[in-house]
DNA sequence: CTGAAAGCGCTTACAG
DNA sequence: CTGAAAGCGCTTACAG
């Protein structure tokens, strides 16, 4: 029978037709766990998110991106949401049960944010895995993780330059850099600046957490400071949404009197008037890339893969304009 | 040693610590497959979300609540999107490979969008299964199916409550019921006028899918055939966000002139001024109610539970106020 | 308290 | 082309 089950070529149609009658009339259903005790392999990976809340919007997407890959295989995927100690030896980790039985996932990818020790302890074990890079936080020591990543610094860079190709001079940056994300896309907009010449200002302190709420304030406080400013990078959407609702309070159009960049391009982007022009991320691509690595590492175990960084896009919309549109509006 | 893994009780101390010894030197790690094979469970349920695009924040916090309850057991996720169509019959809907198995995963939960059809296919192979019942489509035909719901009708009518008691007397519903769940939470809305003697007026058809943008014009067409109108229910936050939108652009105050409720609760709360009164319809405790409600089935086979609706809970925020303070606004 | 054996339900050479 | 047997790595009575 397991021959007709697995369509094994020697099988006269007669025999098949016969087994399939009494597959059907049995309700048989075959065990997959005696197929793959056998098989060797699980066909299975774990989604980790680490030290998350839940969820949300951006994870779920790379979640999507990892499982719409997989699902042209026939892997499954299991999700994990974990947490646990920055500090704390690799060997105190608890790992979830599953991943420490030899043969129940074949692999792991590793999303949320996550530290040195985590990985540390994966290699321990000796589980396959590729890092969603963007959230780790900390260097990993001797040697080089398997990784995907975008690219946050290219991706500020690019945002602060189509600000510049607007005509923009006076380009505020804002956000907290506290975040180790904020301060990739800080750079990228340090960089884009100081290749143009041009004198770049920012707030990157926060009393917050509240990136929409900063995002208000620091707005007004760049105004205040600099009332010149045309442009503001904001280090994601949520921040540039605060600084739109800002806007609106201090009577500022945007983008007339000041174009806004937004980061993520997240569902915000639509709750604007106009929509904000974002840095997209592909979160679906990221994910699709992870999966991708991981199996290619399961094909050829032990092998070690470079960090691969995918580019990010600007979505150009309507909260930013050319730099003349908001002097003449000055001016009139 | 297997007795060791598994903590029986005759294993003198010496051997374990012997035993232990080796399984650290050896690097060794129990095979899942075999042990569930002779255990003949899989100790996994799977989280199937169908015909949804991806994993949004409502669902995500219903998986959220899986995950969490779930976690206090041995038990693992097995996340899976699919798509069927609601036409086809139920020998036609291809399932996912896993559920297939026999013992592959022990029950499913089933969220998303759902319809008879794909119910009955899993009847068929006789997997065990709860369902989110709010998205359901489509009824159930012969039998109660296992399902958990929360209350729409019940939140609209607390939300239409909250309102006329307040002071309002003129209060509409925006939302599209084209959509089952908005049709319930206008019933609840409906119920609510008319417990309250009040005459209601609503919108309920669209010609857009973009819940903001008909919220934005659903309430300037309200404003326009009724000034009067001090208060709106809408379908969800996306309708209340639109509708504070559209507020603002005509110039009217909210809650000073106008009260907004939302409904589901999202972030979208917090991104208006000021934040929105909502309906919580607590995802995380429907997902927990879910999973408890399948590992009930799990330990207790073929017994069927009635559906549990779980209620809602009205958030009141700032954009419902008392109706004097509209009318004081109006006369100055 | 512990060793040795049976058995879980498959897959896959091995004979015929 | 197909039947019968070995073996995957555990758990759990069964002896001792």
């Amino acid at each position: 029978m397991s021959r007709v089950l697995n369509n094994h070529p020697s099988v006269s149609e007669e025999t098949r037709q016969r087994v399939q009658e009494a597959i059907r009339l049995l309700h048989y259903r075959p065990s997959a766990q005696a197929r793959r005790l056998v098989k060797g392999s699980t066909d299975t990976i774990c989604f980790i998110l680490s030290n998350r809340e839940f969820l949300k919007t951006f994870h779920a997407r790379i979640l999507q991106g990892v499982q719409s890959f997989i699902s042209t295989t026939d892997y499954q995927i299991i999700y994990i949401p974990i947490s646990y100690q920055p500090q704390i030896p690799p060997s105190a980790i608890t790992l979830p049960r599953i991943i420490t039985y030899r043969d129940a996932v074949d692999g792991v990818i590793v999303a949320g944010t996550n530290y040195p020790n985590f990985l540390a302890a994966l290699e321990e074990i000796r589980v396959p895995y590729v890092v969603f890079g963007n959230n780790m936080i900390g260097d990993v020591p001797d040697r080089r993780v398997d990784a995907v990543s975008f690219d946050e610094e290219g991706g500020a860079y690019e945002a602060t330059k189509h600000l510049v190709d607007l005509g923009h001079r006076d380009i505020w940056f804002l956000g907290n850099t506290a975040l180790p994300w904020f301060r990739d896309r800080f750079n990228g907009y340090l960089r884009a600046v100081s290749d143009h010449d041009l004198r770049g200002r920012w707030i990157t302190e926060s009393d917050t957490k509240d990136n929409v709420q900063f995002g208000s304030l620091a707005i007004s406080q760049a105004i205040e400071r600099d009332p010149e400013v045309t442009a503001v990078v904001t280090g994601n959407d949520h921040v540039a949404y605060g600084v739109w609702k800002g806007l609106r309070e201090l009577g500022v159009a945007m983008p007339d009197d000041i174009s806004v960049v937004g980061f993520d391009d997240t569902e915000l982007c639509y709750l604007t008037d106009p929509p904000l022009t974002s840095v997209s991320v592909h979160n679906e691509e990221v994910g699709a890339e992870c999966a991708r690595m991981l199996l290619d590492k399961l094909h050829d175990p032990g092998k070690r893969f470079r960090e691969r960084v995918l580019s990010t896009e600007l979505i150009p919309r309507g909260s930013t304009g050319p730099v003349c549109t908001a002097r003449a509006a000055a001016g009139a």
